[in-house]
DNA sequence: TCCGTGATATGAAACGTTTCATTTCCTTGC
DNA sequence: GCAAGGAAATGAAACGTTTCATATCACGGA
């Protein structure tokens, strides 16, 4: 299996040099239209796939973005993927897509991954609270973006207002009556979880908090059995939500009667639940849209480009099992 | 912002040759280890990140699969991703993926992206019974393999058997007194729409199509009102269902005594539904595995390999959306 | 003493682009 | 008829690796 034909082949048959050929490629129009007719003929008749690793490797960038979300079975980032892809998309760039899964050694695997493949720039979902890595990548010339995560002011950042929307769930819970409620989570260093559990805390309610090590279904739903004497639980996330109430219902639990229930990032099938999950609604999509936006302006004019720190504000969104 | 250091930089500094940085690099054991270890020395010094452009400019392979999947959105497809990522980490692979949302144009880009990059094999979920595009990718050199769909002997797949899946719904559905069958699904260039239509309609049961543009929840929800005069809705996946089950139950009918509802996946939030859904269950993970483990083997040996169609059998689960 | 051998290390060529200084060829105005 | 200028095309250098034929060295055996 000989190697597919390059610029040098199509450039023989065209019988061009290679620079005009590259011209062809980069910068049509200033190349004579009858020529330019000739040499796309011959790259059709030869099948020519431009190879981006020779490009990238003299040009010095890659035209690519590199994209590691912390759970891609989470709909809620398969949304703020799709923001980013729309505005990469519109300005020429492609997304590498990595899911770390919550797990710092493939956060790094992956970012090195990236590094390796010189992406132009990086959005990044922390899996770990510690960003030595995200210094070192940064101060080996790669930009990186924050993505759902707020940063100092060294850096772009586009995230929604954890706090705040744990305090919108403890509000909303005391409007309800509810006092005493379990909070079910993931470990504290991951800062989504730490964030909405404090803001639940500001509102003086009784929280007793309830760790999982994933934020899965099933752990949500092997949690509950650890949620007793509440008359709330709050999720960390709408995933673990649905686990613990296909739990709860199975226990003859009563949802909201027995046990109000709340989750977090108003994902489509909150809404289609057993008991219609009320929920903190984000923009994702414009989460993701905004940060690659941060992330390319960076790229294409790092000197006038300024960070920016956007904060999205979350919505609550009540439904049955709060009570409607 | 200079350029990152090199093989060449950590050559100097480490007082080797650049084939012997490549060597530690490649083939760790064939460097004396106190050479090694200088080596090394340098590169953590340096910073040194391997550009593997570069790399795979001059070796010919990039040790990359590209992954293109149908609907990064369906919690199956994440699953089958999972798989191949599984895989293809284990024999030192890295994944490409990119998802073409039921889009031929947006699949052709991907291709495209995916070949400039010059992964060496690609696995591909067709949005286009077309298959011209994957032939001449082929004929050009890349291995490709079909997963979710069955191919012919010249070429490598993972299916699940969708007509099977269907004919399991019509039984099951017949077994419950259920008659007059709305199918809600795709157009029928998705193979899988078409293939669970069929197996449905070989059970004799009367079906009636409801065709909608998108595999959506909000599609699903729109096309309710569409469905009438029948006792049961199959649809084409659960995502579509679940949004259907909403709006059914919006307006007021009653599921399953009014009409019984089954999608297909069994995805998590299926068993979490407002009225948990019959649906049908692949091995999603397992598919991803195997058709990534063909590929790879492809790869390896592509003189030995010979070409294999696995078709796995899907599996009905029965719960309260159809009598439980 | 000398040769053969195996273990290490070397250095230059090659991979397929992009870039840019230069050349070639036409127009245009005087 | 000629210079100036612009448009189009050229060709060689460079990007950072991998690979491979070759060089070097130390050691054991004859």
């Amino acid at each position: 299996m000989s190697r597919p034909a390059g610029i040098k082949a199509v450039a023989e048959r065209a019988l061009v040099s290679v620079g005009t050929v590259s011209n062809v490629l980069n910068r049509p129009d200033q190349v004579a239209a009858p020529t330019r007719a000739r040499v796309e003929a011959a790259m059709r008749e030869l099948g020519f796939v431009r190879n981006s690793s020779a490009g990238s490797l003299r040009a010095g960038r890659s035209h690519a973005l590199g994209l590691v979300v912390l759970d891609i079975g989470n709909p809620f980032f398969t949304d703020v993927a799709r923001g980013v892809e729309q505005a990469a998309a519109e300005q020429g760039y492609a997304v590498l897509l990595c899911n770390s899964d919550g797990s710092p050694a493939r956060q790094a695997t992956h970012l090195r991954f990236l590094e390796e493949h010189r992406v132009d720039g990086v959005l990044l979902t922390p899996a770990d609270s510690d960003l030595d890595r995200v210094r070192e990548l940064e101060a080996r010339g790669t930009s990186v973006v924050l993505v759902d995560e707020a940063a100092q002011p060294d850096r772009c950042s586009a995230a929604v207002d954890d706090i705040r929307g744990g305090q919108l769930v403890g509000e909303h819970l005391l409007s309800r009556g509810r006092e005493r409620v379990a909070y079910v989570t993931g470990p504290d260093s991951i800062r989504q979880c730490a964030d909405r559990g404090r803001g639940l805390e500001d509102t003086g309610l009784h929280v007793r908090r309830v760790e999982i090590d994933a934020l899965t279904g099933a752990a949500g739903y092997a949690a509950a059995r650890r949620v007793t004497r509440t008359d709330a639980v709050f999720c960390a996330n709408d995933v673990v939500a649905l686990g613990v109430l296909r739990a709860l219902l199975e226990q003859g639990v009563r949802v909201p009667d027995d046990v109000a229930l709340v989750g977090y990032d108003d994902i489509e099938f909150a809404a289609t639940a057993a008991v219609p999950l009320t929920s903190i609604r984000q923009p994702a999509l414009q989460l993701g849209r905004t940060a690659a936006l941060m992330l390319l302006d960076e790229i294409s004019a790092p000197a006038e480009h300024a960070h920016q720190q956007v904060l999205f504000t979350p919505e609550l969104v009540t439904r049955r099992s709060t009570g409607g």
